[in-house]
DNA sequence: GCGAGTGTGTAGCAACTGCTACATGGTAAC
DNA sequence: GTTACCATGTAGCAGTTGCTACACACTCGC
């Protein structure tokens, strides 16, 4: 492996655990450049451009985030609608993954600007996120399979707006309330 | 009302109708002074700075939106967590609700970066949401009101998420399984 | 030794950002 | 008629943005 590529993985790796972080608030070439020890001429020369950053330590968040969740609900299980929704919620709303899902939240919102590259990436994670609920849920006779998997997505990732907007406790007792929404 | 007054409230429905179009993306002092007609050097005449431009424009779109919501769902009114659910998606996945929707989700990431003012108002806003809530519902006994509240906003504000990932379709199908998902 | 390719630093460009200094025309009070 | 304030245009500041030109090493095949 060339300096180069080895540098691009040392970069890949910071940049993730920096925009974990961070957020996608302080993102300029120069900020990103700091974060990952280099310099920005240098950040340039391992990418052919911004885009290429941010598409780059996208996909490697994508990938890192699926390999957790496929580890916490193995392939063979299978759940009924609201026993998925309960398991959904409860790893997301986990300490530790809810930088996850806030960083998830400023993709989308990035998306709905058209922001490059999220605009194309974010519709591939939330497809991504519908076929690995599908494939791990019980569904009831005449259902579509396709629209409860969104909808539990969309609970989900409302839950983090919550936890954006009203905090931790109040995603807590959202999450808590479910059971009582969804009998 | 000096002209400055007049001015200033011209500014704002332009800007209004200007970032419910095309949200925050080209939110320059420079873009919001063409889309208002008037040269930056008079929006900062007409209001202190940037912030306290977007804070007006985000307090009209708030207020007008809780107009509709008021109208939508009369305050007598009291329905059950499900009705609720059922009720505010239908509303807020409407074609012309979906652009406040996804404003609200831009506000948010906004809000989750620290941008001022958005980071202040936001949880104004979903406060302010919660509250219409819980007073328009029946709530079941030794249930948690706010919990349930912010369950249903979650879930309104996850379609919104959907929509703008996976397209409308998607959203209405999300939409569509909610009985199966809160029978 | 030498040229080619790989890697890296310095410096800077043009565009854009929020914001301001300054001059000027108008109008209203005294 | 002067003074004071309101309203507005022109010009520009300093900082940040993504990106690039150019020079200078270093190393490896020949």
């Amino acid at each position: 492996m060339s300096i180069r590529e080895t540098q691009r993985d040392l970069v890949v790796a910071r940049l993730t655990a920096y925009v974990l972080d961070q957020g996608l608030a302080r993102t300029s070439l120069r900020q990103l450049a700091a974060a990952a020890g280099v310099s920005d001429r240098m950040l340039l020369y391992y990418f052919a451009d911004k885009t290429e950053i941010l598409e780059t330590v996208l996909t490697h968040i994508a990938a890192t985030l699926g390999d957790a969740l496929a580890q916490a609900l193995p392939e063979g299980a299978c759940y009924t609608p609201a026993e998925m929704l309960q398991r959904a919620a409860a790893i997301t709303t986990q300490p530790d993954m809810r930088r996850f899902m806030r960083f998830w939240v400023e993709v989308v919102s990035a998306a709905a600007k058209g922001e490059a590259p999220f605009a194309t990436i974010a519709p591939q994670i939330m497809q991504g996120w519908q076929a690995w609920v599908e494939s791990r849920l019980i569904v009831p006779e005449g259902a579509d399979r396709a629209g409860l998997a969104l909808a539990i997505i969309a609970m989900v990732d409302g839950l983090a707006l919550v936890d954006i907007c009203a905090g931790p406790d109040a995603a807590a007792a959202a999450h808590a309330a479910l059971p009582r929404l969804v009998p």
